[in-house]
DNA sequence: TTCATACTTCGATGGTAACCGAAGTATTCT
DNA sequence: AGAATACTTCGGTTACCATCGAAGTATGAA
C-alpha cells in the first residue's frame, strides 16, 4: 500500500513553525549561524540546535564550520525552489504569518529569493526583457535571444561566461506576492549582483528586503520600462 | 520578525504519515471517497475524517457531495506539483516508504502523474520527442513545433484544440524515480488518454501504476524509440 | 592558563494532536 | 417504514515532540 517516497517526513520538518521560520530565512541566501537562526526562528539556542540538525539529516540544510561559529544554508536550489514554491501555495490559500506591518510593502517591492531579485522589481525586470525582446518566453521556460545578449553586454553582464556554468541560464520562479514569475536562474543572479555592485540597491541586514536607491530606482525603471 | 506567507501549516498538513499517504494516493488523479482515503491512510474511517476536514480547510483538497458519498480531490493542479515536487525531494534525499516490493517495479516503469504519464516510459516519451523535433526544449519549457503539431495529428492528437484551453500545453514535470523530466500539461494528458482509448495501456485500480499490453508496448516503443 | 563565546547534549516538563470506540446524522435501498 | 451504508462528532487515552534549564564540549581571545 506505501508506494513511493515518503514527503511525510519533508512536510513534518518543514511543519514546525519554528523550523519553518529558520528555512524562510535561510531563503534570503545568506549562510547564517545557529544564534542568527534561534532569533529567527524566536527560540532559544538549545531548542535551534536540535531543529537544526533535525534538518541537516533530513537532507533540508547544509553547514559547513568555520571556527567557533556554524554556518547553515539551504542544502541546494531544489530546497530553496521547494521553499518558494510552498510560500506561493501559502499565500495563494490565505495562510499568513502577520498582520501586514510596516516591513511588508518594501517586502513585496523587492526583496531576495535565495539569490535572485523577487517581488513588484523582479516581475517587473522579467515583464520588460520579455517585451523588448530579449528573453523569449515559451511556456514556462525562458531563453535569451540574440538581442537580449547584445543588450545585456551592454549593461555589464556577460551571459556567454554564465552559460558555461551547470546551473540553467535563465527559470522562472513564481512570486508569491506577485502571484506571477520572476526571473531566477544563473542570469537572475547576475543581474542582482550587477545592481547591487553599481550601488542601485543594497540589502537589509536581518531581512529578505532590497532597498534601491533613490537614483537607482531611477535607473531600474528606465532600465526596465513596464509596456503601456 | 515574520516576514511572508506560512508554510509551516501546508507542512503540517503533509507532515503527518497518514495525510501524506491520502495525498499521495490522491496524486493518482482520480477522486477517492473517505473510506478509500482512510483505507490509503491506513488509519480508521473516523481519524481520516477529522484529517480530511483539515485537508479541505487547509485548502489542499476539494470535494464534492455525490449521494451519500463524498469524494475528495487535490485541490488543484498547483497541490498536484507542490506534491510531485516533494516526492522528488524526498526521493532525492533517501526518505522511503518502503522496502521495495513486487509492485514497485512496475510503477517506475509506468505510472499516472495526477493525469499524465511518469516513470521510465514517461520520461522515454518526451526524450524522444525531444529528440525527433518534436518538441522543443528551451531551458525549463518544452514547446510543440510544427513537426511535432502534425505528427502528434496522425497519432489523433489535435494540437489546436488543446492550446485554446487555459491550461499550459506543455509542462516539464520531474519525475522522482528517474530523476529526470517528463511531459504533463494538457498534451501529457492528451496523449496518456490516447494510449487508454487504443487500449495499449491501462490503469490498475488502488494504485498509481499503469499497465502496458504486450502489443500496446511494443507500439509505444515502436513509436518513440530511444536515440542510439 | 583562564575566560568568553558558540554550540551541543541531557533530562524533565508540558502541550498538542493523532487515534479509536461509541454515538449521532444523512442518504439510499428495499 | 426499516435497514444499511457513508460519513461526522464527541470523549478520553496515549504518545510524541517542542521547549528550556543545566551541564558539557570546542574554539578563540587575553
Amino acid at each position: 500500500m506505501k508506494e513511493g517516497p515518503d514527503i511525510a517526513q519533508i512536510g513534518a520538518l518543514i511543519g514546525d513553525p519554528a523550523r519553518a521560520n529558520m528555512l524562510a530565512a535561510l531563503t534570503g541566501g545568506r549562510a547564517l549561524t545557529a544564534t542568527e537562526l534561534a532569533a529567527a526562528g524566536g527560540i532559544t539556542l538549545q531548542t535551534a540546535s536540535t531543529h537544526l540538525s533535525k534538518l541537516e539529516t533530513g537532507g533540508l540544510l547544509a553547514q559547513r564550520k568555520q571556527g567557533r561559529h556554524r554556518y547553515f544554508t539551504l542544502a541546494d536550489e531544489a530546497v530553496a525552489r521547494l521553499i518558494e514554491s510552498m510560500m506561493g501555495l501559502a499565500a495563494s490559500r490565505g495562510h499568513l504569518r502577520h498582520q501586514p506591518g510596516p516591513k511588508d510593502p518594501a517586502l513585496r517591492k523587492a526583496r531576495i529569493c535565495y539569490d535572485h531579485l523577487a517581488g513588484d522589481f523582479g516581475v517587473r525586470m522579467l515583464d520588460s526583457l520579455v517585451a523588448s525582446g530579449s528573453i523569449d518566453a515559451i511556456g514556462d521556460g525562458l531563453a535569451v535571444t540574440a538581442k537580449g545578449e547584445s543588450d545585456l553586454q551592454c549593461i555589464g553582464i556577460d551571459v556567454s561566461s554564465l552559460k558555461s556554468s551547470r546551473r540553467p541560464l535563465c527559470r522562472s520562479c513564481l512570486d508569491w506576492s506577485e502571484r506571477r514569475a520572476h526571473l531566477a536562474g544563473s542570469l537572475g543572479k547576475a543581474l542582482l549582483a550587477n545592481f547591487m555592485e553599481k550601488g542601485w540597491a543594497r540589502r537589509i541586514p536581518e531581512s529578505r528586503s532590497v532597498i534601491f536607491s533613490p537614483e537607482g530606482e531611477r535607473q531600474f525603471l528606465k532600465l526596465f520600462p513596464l509596456e503601456a
